[in-house]
DNA sequence: TTGTATGCGTTATCAT
DNA sequence: ATGATAACGCATACAA
């Protein structure tokens, strides 16, 4: 039914074992067989039996990304800048949601990566996710995406410098009550959020500013948390001229906070975000826009050298990506 | 080095076909012997080797999803769905980009179905593209999201009603002068695109409105296309009072359009969409919304019907799920 | 209910 | 450069 190797083999009037090595375009084979050996399995529709292969060889010729969100734009657009650079290397690319501590019931990550991928890619867990930890105790090539730990290879931008980047913005333009809307888990190392603090406080801390602690509020890096933390931002006694929200969609959140109060972005109160998200144009969204899509492509490429030379290479390598910052409508100078 | 069946089954003092049994839930095994396997088997951290088991039964457990984009909202959403659906089954999710004609050189997706999933579930491609006849050819269980085919199941909306349900709301506003912000490729059977210009067409003829061929214009379904689009129509010597956009993502450019000339959503124009995107809130706008997690939730549900019972069962199911209007400030009485 | 034995389709080692 | 063959780890028909 079903046509094997042997069929190819019978049919080239060669063994199997040189219809393997043909196919895999492995070396010591003659041109004329191998030529020969092609052109048969490809008239007779031989396709290779991943199953069999994976067996005899050990490899799986795949592996795993694990995501706390798939629909969530920074996640989707890791993962399209992830599956574009496996999809080239022909290597498939299983898609695995987790639980992000807040969401549905989901079966672990860890167990079911067991035996079925050579490798896994990471994206944005907390580094104190025990889901991580298992992963990671699991010992096959990982690299993590938009966070870092200690001795694990990952890809990531400088979450320190595009806080200080927004945070410069605003002081530049003459702010000095900066309000800020951060995402959560402060004061966890090595996280995105508690970098991007660290920038902003070091930002302003060089201008000489303060930091008001009632002009911090958690935006939990959704748009609702960050409509909410900007309510609380703008029912103060004295609300800030400016706010820094780490990432774009809890500013989205807060320029829908801002038209609920009546108030102009930019005009009455600026904003800058992190990200570069595909609205922020749209919503004339000043941002530190980071490349997510080549945070995804550089730790596929990165785990794909991992898996080609097991013992060559760095062997953690934490790559930093650039960001820029680009200005729009919702940042303009304090006014006077 | 790696602990297999056999290893369970010496521990257990039985033989690896009652492992084989016992681990699967299959009947006809001893409570006390399978309790005492699986206790066993934990002890010994011992996992099924996928590539083995595959092999020797012939399934898989793995399905792919087939898909144009995988950062855009409706096809990130979609797949959502799915995941959450195998995860629960356990099964492995093979998440395949294609090059939805446009897009980048990508390697066909029907060769790299063979022989190493089960099933597939195709997302939003043309019923024209060539692609997805490869798929389809290739015979195993699929279903199709957000299209249709003769003879092939799928889980859509009624597009056209989803059509007629925005025209309508814009009639009953006292609209007259309506125009439209089309996907692409209207006139093509079966398509998203040409089902909601029917709807549209329906509905103004019903109210006995005149559709001016001047007041269409392409949006591609992108954003910067919905903005040209509406560039094009608000630069009419007539211009329309009211806008149908095929998709909120062309609402949005449409609005960013509005924008520059200076005019106000639902004021001066009205404006209305279809998909229920996450922005759309945000950006007040009008939509018809489609429970786009819910269409990969369904999709997947049937596929592994089909997948369990190969011979039961509708053979090929239409599903339709509903949508719904819901309005926002883009949508206003004509004014006197 | 449980065991036996064969097959699944490759890869890889060792010869030749 | 090519061939023979033993793994690879499990599922399953057939027996018992």
């Amino acid at each position: 039914m079903t046509i094997t190797i042997k069929d190819v083999a019978d049919a080239a009037g060669v063994s199997t074992a040189t219809v393997s090595r043909a196919l895999r375009g492995l070396p010591n084979v003659d041109a004329g067989t191998r030529e020969r050996i092609e052109r048969i399995a490809a008239d007779l529709d031989y396709v290779i039996s991943p199953s069999a292969s994976r067996l005899a060889s050990g490899r799986t010729g795949s592996i795993a990304v694990i995501t706390p969100h798939v629909a969530r734009w920074y996640f989707a657009t890791v993962l399209s800048g992830v599956e574009s650079v496996l999809q080239s290397a022909g290597i498939d690319l299983l898609l695995m949601s987790v639980s992000s501590s807040d969401g549905q019931h989901r079966l672990p990550p860890a167990p079911r990566l067991r035996r079925r991928v050579d490798g896994a890619l990471v994206i944005a867990l907390s580094p104190e996710d025990p889901q991580l930890h298992d992963v990671l105790a699991l010992g096959l090539p990982t690299s993590l995406i938009g966070l870092t730990m200690p001795g694990v290879p990952s890809v990531t931008i400088d979450d320190v410098l595009a806080g200080r980047m927004a945070a410069q913005h605003l002081i530049n333009l003459g702010h000095e009550r900066i309000g800020v809307i951060t995402g959560a888990s402060v004061g966890a190392p090595f996280t995105a959020p508690n970098d991007r603090y660290l920038g902003f406080e070091a930002a302003m801390s060089d201008a000489g500013l303060e930091i008001d602690p009632r002009l911090a509020h958690h935006g939990y890096f959704t748009m609702t948390g960050g409509e909410q933390a900007m309510t609380a931002l703008l029912t103060q006694r004295h609300p800030p001229t400016a706010v820094f929200a780490m990432s774009d969609e809890m500013a989205f959140g807060a320029l829908r906070a801002m038209r609920s109060h009546g108030l102009q972005p930019g005009e009455d109160i600026s904003i800058v975000g992190i990200d570069g998200h595909d609205m922020s144009e749209l919503l004339d969204l000043s941002t530190v826009a980071q490349p997510v899509v080549d945070l995804g492509r550089s730790a596929a490429e990165a785990l794909l050298l991992q898996l080609k030379d097991p013992g060559t290479g760095t062997p953690h390598e934490e790559i930093r990506m650039p960001t820029r910052l680009i200005v729009r409508g919702s940042t303009r100078p304090r006014s006077a």
